[in-house]
RNA sequence: CGGGGCGUAGCGUAGUGGCUAGCGCGCCUGCUUUGGGAGCAGGAGACCGGGAGUUCGAAUCUCCCCGCCCCGACCA
């Protein structure tokens, strides 16, 4: 039983000053948390049961799906990050150290390297596979910016898996399984949720998807259709396009457009010109990027705007990409300022890639690459060409659902999870193989799943609080009993210990208020902070042989008679 | 890394060159109080983020450094 006159617990009046969103605020206030560095937290004693609890519930939905436990240390060496090049792609975001002979070693950002060599070393045979191994781990990354409290730490804790298989049926399958353990695990710990199709990013492989849970000041944004359920991660959204309908249109023409270096005021003229009227989105937009050095031109409707992230993510490989810059063009005369046009764009050097509304045989207007003068009719796939269609303009709301054309809305959510097909490069880049059916060396596929233990804490307590606090599902809150002793008469104590006894061998766990200085205000303030879902208040009323009941979230408050408190209460939690 | 803000007791803060750095919460002692963050009295607790400088005198001005928060870049 925890007693609040023993718990090592303070709660502050006032909120933190360096803490802005919910869960940070309430955590450090209500006494959950302490923060030691920037991104770095410890738990005090009721931030630690709750978080054992979200670890506990994870853990039993993985041993349930029939995954192993293991567990790495999070120093490693070196070497085994050196041989997948994660050593130098990490980059500044990977702790380093050095032991005293000048050794290099890291802090684990993530595992695969270890699942895989330590896969490697147990087996070799298709007979072994399939394989899901996990860990629940300390993680360190040096983030550029650690911010929100325990949502974006430098060291978190997370549960990693890994799957092992023969062939990508296999894969499939062992992905399957861990999305549907993941759905159970998130429904137990009582978030609300979306799962995502996602771009696998810096993690490399194919297939990925993530788990939302939607919250305001979430750091992700997506799409979601409410009509059909569809539902990516921006990254991952897909242009709705219809194939061109129109009629051929006539040969490119020429017009004078003096002063004209915006889509807005080439709009305007071009409708005091022609009589047909235009909007922006009529236009084309040349925007120029340089992709790992190569001059990139991203072809965009006149009223979109290019989104970096997008394109850095839908381009394949791409590593280092940014917005040209005053030198970049010294470096190409041929491109006029705010008159550039894709029709001599490969006579000039330049790759054209095109968002997916650019459409074949679809005309725009665009620059005709000299001072003052712009093009219309200019067709694609007559007048110019591309090297590929990209996903790169940013998502609006109202944008079209890729599968059931509704306009979808974008929403805000923290990443709770994230599911991998990953399939060879690790295996590849360390030699996990093993021996098929024919004798024959086959390199193992894999999949890699991640949820974020300690950010859980936070993101069901930015779904969950409320105005006065904290206010926890069940399964996860550090008691289920919030036992408050209100007066002071011994007869109250008394009664309320024998209480919280009683309850504690009726297989509650009581968080019992048995602080004898401590006025009943400051009790009932502090017990909706810390928000454990059901409060049972001993009191004023005793004398009348009644006690009170509240539910937490609900506010709901009913008198029971003292005498059958237990029964009543054990009944009321159950039910 | 770019932009913005901040650093004074455990927490929240006042104090823009001049007495012993002030207040609220929390903490300790005593008395009173006990159904919504109690009252009175007394008390402990601060190298004013660090260093250098300017000055008769620096929390306050200057420079450098460190740390923290927010937005962006980046990232599971």
């Amino acid at each position: 039983m925890l007693r609040m006159s023993t718990l090592l617990l303070r709660t502050l009046r006032d909120d933190p000053a360096d803490a802005e969103v919910a869960s940070h605020r309430l955590l450090v206030r209500a006494g959950y948390v302490r923060r030691i560095s920037a991104g770095i937290y410890s738990w005090l004693p009721l931030g630690y049961l709750t978080y054992r609890n979200i670890e506990r519930v994870v853990r039993e939905e993985m041993d349930a799906a029939g995954f192993q436990e293991v567990h790495f240390p999070a120093l490693l060496p070196r070497d085994p990050y050196e041989q997948t090049n994660r050593w130098s792609e990490y980059g500044p975001d990977l702790f380093r150290l050095k032991d005293r002979k000048g050794n290099d070693f890291l802090l684990g950002p993530t595992h695969e390297e270890m699942f895989t060599l330590m896969v490697k070393g147990e087996y070799s045979s298709y007979k072994d596979l399939p394989l899901s191994i996990y860990q629940i781990q300390t993680k360190y990354r040096d983030e550029p910016r650690p911010r929100s409290g325990i949502i974006r730490g430098r060291e978190f804790v997370m549960k990693d898996s890994y799957s092992f298989d023969i062939d990508d049926a296999g894969l499939e399958i062992s992905y399957q399984k861990h999305r549907d353990a993941y759905v159970k695990t998130f429904k137990r710990l009582g978030l609300d949720f979306n799962i995502v199709s996602a771009m696998s990013g810096a993690m490399g492989g194919s297939k990925s998807e993530e788990f939302l849970a939607p919250c305001p000041t979430g750091e992700d944004t997506y799409v979601l259709c409410e009509k059909c359920g569809f539902a990516a991660n921006v990254e991952a959204m897909i242009t709705k396009v219809d194939a061109y309908a129109g009629q051929t249109p006539p040969a490119v023409e020429v017009f004078d457009s003096p002063n004209t270096p915006t889509i807005d005021s080439l709009v305007e003229l071009y409708n005091g010109l022609f009589s047909e009227p235009i909007t922006a989105a009529n236009t084309l937009k040349n925007v120029l990027v340089m992709v790992d050095g190569v001059a990139t031109s991203i072809l965009v409707p006149g009223d979109r705007e290019v989104d970096l992230k997008r394109l850095g993510a839908n381009l394949p490989g791409a590593q280092d990409i940014r917005i040209f810059e005053e030198e970049d063009f010294a470096k190409f005369p041929g491109l006029v300022k705010g008159y550039i046009g894709p029709q001599d764009a490969a006579a000039q050097g330049i790759k054209v890639y095109a968002d997916p509304r650019i459409v074949i045989g679809s005309h725009w207007i665009t620059g005709a690459n000299a001072k003052d003068k712009h093009a219309r009719f200019v067709t694609h796939g007559r007048d110019f060409t591309v090297e590929a269609f990209v996903e790169a303009v940013e998502v609006k709301a109202g944008d079209l659902c890729p599968t059931c054309a509704t306009p979808v809305v974008i929403d805000r959510a923290i990443e709770i999870g994230h599911i991998f097909q990953l399939g060879r490069k690790y295996a590849q880049a360390l030699g996990l193989t093993v021996l098929d059916q024919n004798g024959k060396s086959q390199v193992v596929t894999m999949g890699s799943y991640g949820i974020g233990v300690s950010r859980a804490v936070a993101a069901i307590a930015e779904q969950t609080h409320d105005e006065i606090g904290l206010n926890w599902p069940r399964e996860i809150a550090p008691a289920d009993i919030h036992l408050v002793a209100a007066g002071k008469d011994d007869s109250i104590f008394e009664f309320a210990n024998t209480l919280a006894t009683d309850l504690e061998s009726a297989g509650m766990r009581v968080l019992f208020d048995d602080r004898r200085d401590a006025s009943p205000g400051v009790k009932f303030k502090d017990a909706e902070l810390i928000g454990i879902p059901y409060i049972v208040v001993v009191g004023k009323s005793l004398q009348d042989g009644e006690i009170e009941f509240r539910v937490r979230k609900s506010g709901e408050k009913s008198q029971i008679p003292s005498g059958s408190a237990v029964a009543t209460i054990v009944a009321a939690i159950a039910g």
